[in-house]
DNA sequence: AATTCGGGGTA
DNA sequence: TACCCAGAATT
């Protein structure tokens, strides 16, 4: 069952001539900054990202920069934006595109897709915004305003339902105005037909269209299927310290927040008196222990629940942790990619 | 189809 | 709190 969305071009690509929000990523005829800024902006905040993409472009300004940078220092540059997968496959797309494409991002749709990390709506908002080729972008701001422009109730959580609506976006993308287009329904989503909270439906160019605004309908449509609550993990961290220098610990390269810097620590919530017989059993008596206070950390499907000591030793050739680097504040700040679930602990470096 | 990947803004 | 954000990869 398609549907025919012709009738909203023209009223869109009105309002988008007005009313366009100026971005740092705008207005220029770059595609890799389209192409860092679309990687950048998945499930991220158009606030967010803006201090993020300016410090990245200017660290990589060419593809072939990124291809060969350092994996660690993509972190650092990465450091707190979070969905620090992104980055890397951002990188080994771009080794392809070096190898296959002589270093210029392809200007096709399917080519697009089939780099790591771009999946139908980054390949679609690449290829119309930077190459104007008429493919659709559809987002979670899409998917919002359509629903509630035809007031259906479709889950728009389902596979099925995106891809019903690539679909019918695609047989209505103008030759020239695609980027646009798909743009202006973004900047409707994001400015006009907010998620949270009573949309403006008085300033949408959309609202004589609106099955939605006509029967009231914006807070129960889109909808979108519960999801999972989050389990709760208790953990222990360490601030070893020694000698003006820190330890800290790679994590694994999969999984969660892979190949970033940790401190030590352990999945239960420690005791002094069990921490003091542990470092007995490694054969350390001579520290100095502190109970630093405890840490909360949120992530989607998973919280932390932490506690804190500060131990200060006079040697660091002890053997209780293996894989330590012993570094100082000042080199962390500058090399290491700590997440921001450490925030409570590396503010009292 | 369901889950896993961060972090912050907002009501 | 709970929800959401210019989603993609993995299971």
């Amino acid at each position: 069952m398609s549907t025919d969305y012709g009738f909203i071009v023209n009223d869109l690509l009105d309002w988008y001539d007005k009313n366009a929000r100026e971005l740092p990523w705008r207005n220029q005829s770059n595609p890799y900054f389209t192409w860092v800024s679309e990687i950048m902006l998945q499930q991220t905040r158009v606030e967010a990202v803006k201090g993020y993409f300016a410090r990245f472009v200017k660290a990589f300004p060419t593809i072939k920069d990124l291809a060969t940078a350092d994996p660690d220092q993509l972190l650092k540059l990465w450091e707190g934006l979070g969905y620090y997968n992104r980055v890397r496959n951002m990188q080994k797309a771009a080794i392809t595109v070096v190898e296959q494409y002589n270093g210029e991002l392809p200007r096709d749709y399917h080519a697009l897709l089939k780099l790591s990390g771009i999946g139908t709506y980054t390949a679609g908002a690449i290829a119309s915004i930077a190459y104007q080729i008429p493919v659709p972008a559809v987002d979670g701001n899409v998917l919002r305003v359509i629903k509630r422009l035809t007031g259906s109730y479709d889950d728009i959580t389902l596979p099925k339902v995106k891809k019903e609506l690539e679909e019918d976006m695609l047989k209505i993308m103008p030759a020239k105005h695609s980027g646009d287009l798909n743009q202006a329904l973004m900047d409707l989503g994001a400015t006009i037909c907010i998620p949270n909270g009573k949309p403006n439906c008085e300033q949408c160019p959309l609202n004589k269209k609106c099955k939605a605004f006509q029967k009231n309908l914006t807070d129960e449509i889109p909808v979108k299927s519960s999801k999972k609550k989050r389990t709760i993990e208790e953990k222990t961290i360490f601030l070893l310290e020694c000698n003006g220098k820190y330890a800290l610990h790679k994590r694994f390269d999969k999984g969660l927040l892979a190949g970033l810097w940790e401190f030590p620590n352990m999945n239960e919530a420690l005791s002094i008196e069990k921490l003091e017989s542990i470092l007995s059993e490694h054969g350390i008596h001579e520290y100095e222990l502190e109970l630093l206070g405890p840490g909360k950390h949120i992530f989607s499907h998973v919280q932390w629940h932490m506690i804190g000591y500060r131990i200060h030793l006079p040697k660091h050739d002890f053997e209780w942790m293996e894989d330590l680097v012993w570094v100082t504040k000042d080199t962390i700040a500058k090399e290491y990619a700590i997440p921001t679930a450490f925030k409570a602990y590396t503010s009292q470096l």
